[in-house]
DNA sequence: ATCGTTGCAAATGGTTTGCAGTTTA
DNA sequence: TAAACTGCAAACCATTTGCAACGAT
């Protein structure tokens, strides 16, 4: 049984009870900006304000316990699969879902490095489908 | 010859000596966020303020003369290539470059609308490649 | 002449920072 | 106990808005 505790102190973070509560609120939501965590641990710890969140947030990704994902609707976004993955994104509501799907990953990938991309050394490809949910 | 009048004419719009100074500095930048522009019309146009630039390209964006794209620096990027491409994107200096390869586009495209994604509806499909310029 | 546009300043909203007090290891 | 962390308020910065003066058609 995995202990969210453990794999904060093992990313070499203080498992306070804050960090705790918004890492298993990430595993939650899946895909969430800061004010969306902030609503969701309101009753909880209704101290926690968005510093404090961002805070946690950024360390998190510094400690690649979360990635960054950036929105069209201006904010934020972090992931708690942080493995290499695609996108679709709904417009309407601003939502992420994760497209699981490693051939697809592979296939773009072959390409691009089929290619030699000039004066360009490539660190991560970025699949992100524009749409709406139905 | 084309001219620059005409085509923000044709737009819609008015053609304001703002508005073609502005299109030909995107036309120059190729992909620029409000203050690059500002800073390169500094000289020629003193009292264009980022409140007018940005008005400006988002009506350009309206009117189908410009594409929005978000970077990793938390600014909004205008391209003026509007038809789909995909991207290099330059994580140390926050610089675009285009990827105009139609074949990488079908192979991704032809993939996604062959495996039909449950519950979405595909509007745009974005490749944005995250590395160094070298 | 009219309506859209510019310019300026002030407002907005997401994110960051400074710092005093608190907690984890 | 020391170093890291939280909470709060204030700062920051990209972007937007309101409005009076102005300019393109």
């Amino acid at each position: 049984m995995l202990m969210i505790k453990d794999l904060i102190k093992g990313a070499g973070l203080k498992a306070t009870p804050q960090r705790i509560a918004i890492y298993e609120s990430m595993r939650k939501l899946g895909h969430a900006c800061a004010d969306m965590v902030v609503e969701d641990l309101r009753e909880k710890y209704p101290t926690l304000t968005v510093a404090t969140i961002y805070n946690v947030l950024e360390s998190f990704v510094e400690a690649g316990l979360l990635v960054k994902r950036f929105s069209l609707n201006h904010k934020m976004y972090f992931d708690v699969n942080t493995y290499e993955h695609a996108h679709c994104y709904d417009t309407v509501h601003n939502h992420f879902i994760d497209i699981d799907d490693p051939e697809l990953l592979k296939l773009v990938t072959d390409y691009i490095s089929s290619k030699e991309i000039e004066h360009f050394e490539v660190e991560g490809i970025d699949i992100h489908i524009t749409g709406k949910q139905k």
